[in-house]
DNA sequence: CAGACAGCTGAGAGCGCTCTCTCGGTCAGT
DNA sequence: ACTGACCGAGAGAGCGCTCTCAGCTGTCTG
């Protein structure tokens, strides 16, 4: 075997440097090669991508993170204290179009996992410590201090839904991509009235949330003035909407149509309608949101619900970070959020 | 503002030189207490840690990789083309635990997300060009590549269940965590047995999982010669149960046990038993595999189930992971695979 | 009290890469 | 044929850190 000083030995990976003299070139030369090849000449240049072939070489990251300051590297920060974060399809969509993005963009995911509100003093760190290029974090509750201490940390940041920032000031932006919940809950309703409904109720989500928020508020634009008393707080739990459902059903007994502010909680509230008779859509018509199609597709019947393009939106909060990065340095205050709002489509089953 | 030359400025991170300087010792100095500060007097290693203190100084991951050779990062390989694989709770369980594990030994997670069998390429390469010390992968299929590409990149590794090798032959062996599948294979099928139950029927999980095939090792140890017509093949879903399920009791109508492969599968067969008005556990008991909270506590009757530790085993994974990379280099050869199977034990609920 | 031996500390040499700067060569313009 | 512009390639200086090695001080033994 002759695996002793031989450059091409696995164990000792080549350098820049062995593979330059393996081209019979200069270090830079080869570098530049590596990076792109602008300003070599074409003979040269081929050889030395065949003396890098030959050789196996692959940059080490180290030492090129080293000089540059760029790592190649963006957290996703998943602050979700309760386990069902990655069960939720949602989640999962939307973290695989990071990753499918970020791949593209030849970056990785360095996934940081947040061990309820005493671990952000190690997010923070890690942050600060310029590991990675950038963050992407979701937004779930309203009072998450996380936005803030990202934020703090100074590195860029792209969040996942609109932050409900705790004693926000406008200055504050961050970019964020969402979907046009407000938007989405004004479609939902419209179609209801399109149907003929006349008691349209509400199935609202968590309080401290803004895209149940602004569903809710989508809903009542459309229906000025709605009587409150056809509207029941759910928590986007299956449970929790058929516990809302229930609670309507004995506050309005004549409602004719509810709109749900997701597909869970829409589907916790069939599951009680069917069990008290009702017929949907006959009956009661039932539209949710999200199109999260393992959830919409199977129910019985299949769920009218507003679409959101799940995995675009992960995939756009990694093309928006990487606008931050490419562009120059922005200047303290010249804070160009840039935050993108995507449409919502409605799709019609047979539930309304 | 006195932002110009002071290396307490914000934006230009203070170096180890600066610190060393502003305590008045060598930058080696500095580093030894950064590092654990071993061999260092008490009065100097105080100085510096204030100086560290004062100037925030947060070390440079580029650099020290650089000479170190150490990441402090890890990779996980989710080589699931289909999508449930982190809506599965298992998975979820488990890469919660490598994530909690991980972070205790001060490494990161950088996440793999393997987009088909043609994206190999990619993650070879990644693993190969090591910007990671290690790799943590879950065997899924028995015909996965998976295993021999990480293996061919020399990237220590430890699989989360027995990898099926296709090929395989013995002295290729892996270090793995896997639970006893087999033993709680045999775990469920004696508690029916203790039951009383004379009939006890197999719902399998797939073929090409040793997971599935090991759980069905177990039923046929205790119940050696069994029918073979009262096993019928499922493939983890929930909708595969309720079939295996029928199909048995079409072959066997007076089976009066059945062991399912997991959890999912059970709830699928409960369903289809109460649909044919036969009682859980009176006429038939039933007892599943995994002990997916979700799932086992939340059916109707509550599963018994065979329980495994599954964050502990993501957390297991990782030790094992750390004992390989903190040892001295492993002469080829000297493979100390030291795979763990973690215990299962019998959670009694009221189907069995 | 001298000699030896620890125990600390500092100096310096890189880790592998990028990037600026310089220099040599080529080509067009006069 | 000569000068200036320009492009392509190489030399060299670090990026921030670790780690070996030499030197220095202080302590213990003979």
């Amino acid at each position: 075997m002759s695996t002793m000083s031989d450059p091409t030995a696995a164990g000792a990976r080549p350098t820049l440097e062995a593979v330059a003299a393996h081209a019979g070139v200069s270090r830079a030369t080869v570098s530049r090669v590596v990076n792109g090849g602008a300003g070599v000449r074409q003979p040269l240049a081929e050889k030395v991508r065949r003396a890098v072939e030959e050789l196996g070489y692959v940059p080490n990251h180290a030492a090129r993170t080293l000089v540059t300051r760029r790592n190649g590297a963006v957290a996703v920060i998943i602050a979700e204290p309760e386990f069902r974060i990655f069960s939720d399809p949602f989640f999962e969509q939307q973290v695989r179009g990071i990753s499918r993005e970020l791949t593209a963009h030849d970056s990785q995911l360095v996934l940081l996992w947040v061990e309820g509100p005493g671990d952000y003093d190690r997010i923070a760190r890690y942050l600060g410590g310029g590991h990675v290029d950038g963050a992407l974090a979701f937004s779930v509750h309203n009072d998450d201090e996380l936005p803030s201490i990202i934020r703090r940390t100074g590195v860029p940041a792209v969040f996942g839904g609109r932050p409900g920032w705790p004693g926000a000031t406008a200055d504050q932006a961050v970019p964020y991509v969402d979907c046009d919940n407000r938007g989405g809950g004004r479609l939902a309703v419209r179609h209801l009235l399109d149907l003929g409904r006349e008691r349209i109720a509400h199935i609202a989500g968590p309080r401290d949330q803004t895209s149940a928020l602004d569903r809710g508020d989508g809903y009542r634009d459309v229906l000025l003035g709605a009587d409150p008393g056809l509207t029941a707080q759910g928590d986007f739990t299956a449970a929790s909407g058929a516990r809302a459902m229930a609670e309507l059903l004995e506050r309005r007994p004549r409602l004719d149509a509810v709109f749900a502010a997701n597909d869970l909680m829409a589907s916790g509230a069939l599951g009680v309608l069917r069990e008290r008779g009702l017929r949907v859509p006959e009956d009661v018509a039932l539209v949710g949101f999200d199109d999260v199609v393992s959830v919409a597709e199977s129910t019985d019947p299949p769920l009218t619900t507003v679409r959101q393009d799940i995995e675009g939106m992960g995939r756009l909060m990694v093309r928006l970070l990487m606008r931050v990065l490419h562009q120059v340095e922005p200047e303290p205050g010249a804070d160009t959020p840039g935050s993108v709002i995507m449409p919502v489509e409605l799709v019609r089953r047979a539930s309304a």
